[in-house]
RNA sequence: GGCGACAUAGCCAAGUGGUAAGGCAGAGGUCUGCAAAACCUUUAUUCCCCGGUUCAAAUCCGGGUGUCGCCUCCA
């Protein structure tokens, strides 16, 4: 497989450090607020990721934190915990804030069909790892105090800026407005380990450390929970684009700076999804969540689809416009599907199984391009091969695809049976039926007027008719 | 100001040196008394611009332009 690597910049042959073993690292939620879309497309590609690797054959353990402490709405020590700030807007307790927004961050991902990871580590339960770390990292000369903080020391590395060719003299500090320069850093591009000296001091959560009572910095928690379930060698870390500078930046100097050698081979950031404006984010412009599509009768898979569509390496813009053309392409294919169910299903064709199959993965193998894969879907629906040789395909790479393509259908086809039997208890139904019947013979003698009159009569009562060639069916609403 | 990614039809998008996939929308058709649905057919002489390499360039190289992102809140 080829895999695009931040670090290198380039596409590469992706290799284990052990094989057939893969382990995976996700930059978490904050959970100081509800997850936007934007937020959850990288979480969306992600998970194909993920699954294409499992697909694949690998034994994969993939880790996740939850920072519920440390995530500074700015830097030094004047910027606030964004968690605290979460807990003031609600009027709430720090943790309460933070088990609210794990749960609904979690609730969004099972309805887009994104697999929990298999470690989920809060910041907050690994605060002792933390303090290791930290240690560790003062003695090896990588760390020092100042102001009663401690800050890694950059300029102890023989190459800081990993993914960009920056110049630390060409950096702007304070580019945003309302952020200003730490007195503290020995360097521009130094960061905090710990805090003790904030000047929140109703910082709810505190704990007890060799430098005094304080709070982690951010960037710590994700390189400590890495290797505390991981080990010392990651193959993949993954990652919004907007995170590469500075925390994952500071997360490879940490982590490799603590263990003397290479920490991650391959980094994978995915890129935004941007409104007309700009990107999404949650201090500015449109916020759209999953339940907000949801409101608007979205059905989240879709809005899955639809990141499928694109690559993960592209920035997309997202308008409704191009959710109902996902939406479109989505219903369209599970209509395919249903009639496949219903139709022959024939003998399977392990041959063209294969084939087809080779197709799809070729598509993933190649940087995970998802939008040829999902043409692969559509190839496989349109191929003169068995109904059963295609549901079998389907369902096979819906195991990365996540779309639930089959279940979708024979859960229509299940919601039909059931209204028809509903139907036929309901005496509005029978109404409609004997309308439809007279309609039928009204059509037969040409007496086109009554057959019209009848029809508009029921999309007065909320009923369209649907003519077949196998008879006239009906929808209600 | 510095750094990075991207640029292909009305929209989304594939394409990684051999003559422009696919989806949505549109158009035409089949079926219909008409309509809806479904199905079939069709839609880029050209890939942001200008040079260069090559028998051959959307693809490689050089130079521009534009959009987005990062430069201590962000996925």
């Amino acid at each position: 497989m080829l895999i695009y690597n931040s670090l290198t910049r380039k596409r590469e042959e992706f290799v284990t450090n052990e094989p057939g073993k893969l382990s995976m690292y996700t930059c978490g939620p904050t959970v100081y607020h509800y997850a936007h879309i934007g937020n959850l497309r990288s979480y969306i590609m992600e998970d194909v990721l993920e699954k294409y690797f499992r697909y694949s054959g690998y034994d994969v353990t993939r880790v996740m934190n939850i920072t519920d402490v440390g995530h500074l709405s700015s830097d030094g020590d004047t910027g606030e915990d964004k968690m605290l700030k979460g807990a003031r807007r609600e009027k709430k307790t720090v943790m309460e804030i933070a088990a609210h927004y794990t749960d609904a961050f979690f609730e969004d991902c099972k309805k887009l069909n994104i697999k929990k990871p298999d470690v989920i580590a809060p910041a907050t339960s690994c605060i002792d790892e933390f303090i290791k770390v930290i240690e560790g990292l003062i003695e090896k000369g990588f760390a020092y105090e100042a102001g009663g903080n401690i800050y890694f020391d950059t300029s102890k590395l023989a190459q800081y800026y990993v993914f960009n060719d920056f110049k630390e003299e060409d950096l702007e500090v304070g580019v945003r407005e309302g952020v200003e320069e730490d007195s503290n850093k020995r360097n521009k591009a130094d960061f905090v380990l710990w805090f003790t000296k904030s000047k929140f001091d109703d910082q709810e959560l505190k704990w007890d450390s060799p430098w005094g009572v304080g709070y982690p910095g951010w960037h710590i928690e994700c390189s400590c929970i890495s290797m505390k379930h991981l080990g010392e060698r990651l193959d993949i870390h993954c990652g919004g684009i907007d995170n590469a500078f500075p925390h994952h930046t500071n997360e490879i100097a940490q982590s490799e700076a603590y263990v003397g050698h290479k920490w991650c081979n391959y980094w994978f950031h995915v890129h935004h999804l941007n409104t007309n404006s700009g990107k999404m984010s949650k201090s500015s412009g449109e916020f759209l969540t999953v339940s907000l599509l949801e409101s608007k009768g979205y059905d989240p898979l879709a809005y899955r689809l639809f990141c499928l569509q694109s690559h993960y390496r592209k920035s997309l813009v997202f308008s409704y416009e191009n959710l109902d053309n996902a939406v479109v392409a989505y219903n369209k294919t599970v209509a395919r599907i249903v009639s496949l169910l219903e139709g022959e299903q024939g003998e399977l064709d392990a041959a063209a199984f294969d084939e087809y199959k080779a197709k799809f993965c070729a598509a993933l193998d190649n940087d995970l391009n998802t939008s040829l894969a999902i043409t692969a879907v559509y190839d496989v629906l349109k191929a003169k091969i068995s109904a059963a040789t295609k549901l079998a395909l389907i369902e096979d790479f819906d195991r990365v695809l996540g779309l639930d393509l089959v279940p979708a259908a024979k859960k229509i086809i299940d919601e039909k049976k059931a209204a028809e039997e509903a139907e036929n208890a309901d005496p509005f139904v029978r109404e409609i039926k004997a309308l439809i019947a007279e309609r039928a013979d009204a059509k037969k003698n040409k007496n086109y007027a009554r057959a019209d009159e009848i029809r508009n009569l029921l999309a007065e009562k909320g009923v369209t008719l649907i003519d077949t060639p196998q008879g006239t069916t009906f929808k209600i609403g």
